[in-house]
DNA sequence: GTGTTAAGCGCC
DNA sequence: AAACGGCGCTTAACAC
């Protein structure tokens, strides 16, 4: 046995590392005692973040309570993984995890420990902390990483585990990526720091506890995100098919239009079409003007400017005729675009696919401010929709159909609650055309296709807390007439002013605090206390859609869901049972929220996501 | 090589 | 009086 002391708080801490099975005796002895005592804590090292890869190791699992940690040599096999799997399989105890979801997955892929059966055992420090503080550090939160919390929470000198080893990568002679592949099992540090995260998280848990109480957070408000972290976890485990061969094509051709078309920028003497200072001294000297600036007072060369300049319409990319088109320009616009789409989305695709043909993003469910998810590698939740090019190459399984179910307009519905809008409310509940209503009771029975546009971007304007100068670039209006539009929109829904009013002067005196119907706690910036309307909005309509996806879990439609997209649900049905499934995932959505019905629409497309944006397959 | 910032662009 | 909310990802350019 191989142990290592360290100071925590200015208490011992011991991390164990079994080296034979009299050591293991000795560990299946403190795990029964410790596990009858509490909860324990558990974490894993692994060789990358790549779980569904070939190539993907599990290497430790770590088992902590506050003074003692044990760290299990899982990658040895025998023995020593029958010692980690014991533990999960047969004595089950409580566990706590930092981050769970990942665990939850490494365990359920390498070491036969089911998800389902994990994660109802699992209290998430990580979800903990985000609910006390939904913050990322660089907007002023504590960081939801292991090290700043325990810093902030339990002992200010705190080791820095992942910094320490990253400078023993480097000694190694591997880098952040490849060391956590390569580093020797027994290296002393790698043991110490792999032990004491657990007895971090251990320590961190009563900490995060009491800080829940502390500031109101409700318990249920915890174990629903528990629930929601379980439900996005089993998606990210299934994954979506990716058409791998239809992707090296659009790889290819996608490759060979940005190329094409760099080559054409060079002719104007641009090298780099990704070079704003570049492109924008070429285009200077072509004679254009460039007038707009951006924040650091460069002059902007960004996708609306270059359309403009190469005559295109902004959303279309159509020949507006206006005036004569600047060839660089239009050869950028275009490089750009394709390069882009190449790198952010195709190459992504084609880097994370495991071996059986999926990708399986992670979803992080509480990773905006507003406890909005995200979902990155890759990034499925921003892929184009206006061309179906690059969602054709997510595929639903064999055999079925991809299916997409959203709310409809959920924000302004959630605003006409929250607020209690009356005359809105009554509207929705009518089922009228929301921003036809608003556009009639601004202009009168009269009112143009222009007049709803800019009632619809008032609406918009509401939520995300624009003002004239936004609203009026967003619906292409004149100034005045956006300002006219607001002042009459206020006087026709007065309770949305009141609800931003009420909210702000609340959260002022509750410590720049807003909270929500969920009892979520969310901290506004002093000097943008305007934007409390909006994560109202967003954080509602987020929970909104969290209470969907337990439902449909309930209802045993999780093996259909594939993604959750803010306001919609993207799944998975075989093609002979789409349309009563899809009917059960509406039901699901169909709700209410403060007297105003919340509804949602299903379309069935075919065998890609591309198919609901107009692909043929 | 690694890290940071600015700029840009994709989505809801 | 005015205030565009929330993300992830890539490249360029630069610093160390």
């Amino acid at each position: 046995m191989r142990t290592y002391p360290y100071s925590v708080s200015g208490e011992r801490v011991t991390v164990h590392v079994p080296e034979s099975p009299t050591d293991l005796d000795a560990f299946r002895a403190w795990v029964t005692e410790a596990a009858a005592r509490g909860a324990l804590a558990l974490d894993t090292e692994t060789s990358g973040l790549d779980v569904y890869s070939d190539h993907f190791r599990l290497r430790t699992v770590q088992f902590g309570d506050a003074w003692d940690a044990w760290v299990i040599h899982f990658e040895r096999g025998g023995i020593f993984a029958d010692a980690a799997r014991w533990v999960l399989n047969v004595l089950r105890p409580r566990v706590l995890i930092h981050n769970a979801p990942y665990d939850w997955l490494v365990l359920d892929q390498h070491a036969g420990v089911p998800l389902e059966q994990l994660a109802p055992l699992t209290r998430d420090t990580q979800i903990m902390a985000k609910l006390c503080d939904p913050r990322q550090p660089s907007e002023g939160g504590v960081g939801a990483g292991l090290k700043p919390l325990s810093a902030h929470y339990v002992d200010p000198d705190a080791a820095d585990t992942q910094a320490g080893l990253h400078q023993v990568f480097a000694e190694i002679g591997a880098t952040r990526e490849t060391g956590w592949a390569r580093i020797p099992l027994t290296h002393p540090l790698y043991n110490l720091y792999a032990g004491l995260d657990t007895a971090y998280t251990a320590r961190l848990y009563p900490a995060l506890s009491a800080e829940l109480s502390r500031i109101g957070v409700r318990r249920l408000l915890a174990e629903y995100e528990h629930e929601l972290a379980r439900i996005c976890a089993v998606m990210q485990r299934t994954g979506m098919v990716l058409d791998t061969e239809y992707t090296r094509r659009l790889d290819d051709e996608l490759s060979d239009q940005a190329a094409r078309y760099a080559a054409v920028a060079a002719r104007y003497g641009v090298a780099n079409v990704n070079s704003t200072a570049q492109l924008a001294a070429a285009l200077a000297g072509m004679g254009e003007e460039l007038t707009e600036r951006t924040a650091s007072g460069n002059p902007k060369v960004d996708k609306s400017v270059l359309l403009r300049l190469a005559d295109l319409d902004l959303h279309t990319w159509e020949p507006l005729g206006t005036r004569t088109p600047n060839p660089l320009a239009d050869a950028a616009v275009r490089s750009k675009r394709a390069g882009k789409w190449r790198a952010s989305y195709v190459e992504t695709f084609l880097r994370t696919v495991d071996s059986t043909g999926r990708i399986h993003p992670m979803v992080n469910t509480l990773q905006a401010r507003t406890g909005r998810m995200s979902i990155t590698r890759p990034a499925l939740q921003t892929l184009p929709s206006r061309d179906q090019m690059i969602r054709r190459a997510m595929l639903a399984d064999e055999g079925h159909v991809t299916f997409s179910c959203d709310f409809d307009a959920v924000e302004m519905r959630v605003l006409a609650a929250l607020a209690d809008v009356t005359r809105m409310k009554a509207a929705i509940t009518a089922g009228n055309d929301l921003h036809d209503f608003t556009a009639e009771l601004v202009y009168g029975p009269g009112f143009t296709p222009h007049h709803r546009t800019i009632c619809k971007s008032v609406g918009f304007g509401k939520v995300y807390g624009g003002g004239v100068t936004t609203i009026s670039r967003q619906s292409g209006a004149g100034r005045a007439e956006v300002a006219h539009a607001i002042e009459t929109y206020d006087r026709v829904y007065p309770e949305i002013r009141r609800f931003a009013k009420r909210h702000e002067r609340i959260a002022r005196a509750n410590g720049m605090v807003t909270v929500t119907l969920t009892g979520r706690h969310l901290p506004l910036d002093p000097q943008r206390a305007y934007a409390v309307t909006n994560y109202q909005v967003q954080s509602a309509a987020r929970d909104v859609l969290g209470q969907a996806l337990i439902d449909m879990d309930g209802a045993g439609l999780l093996p259909y869901l594939r993604l959750p997209v803010h306001d919609e649900v993207v799944g998975s049905a075989p093609a002979a049972d789409a349309a009563e499934i899809v009917r059960e995932i509406e039901r699901c959505m169909t709700t209410s929220l403060g007297g105003v019905p919340i509804t949602a629409g299903a379309k069935i497309g075919k065998r890609s996501w591309g198919s609901l944006y107009g692909a043929d397959y």
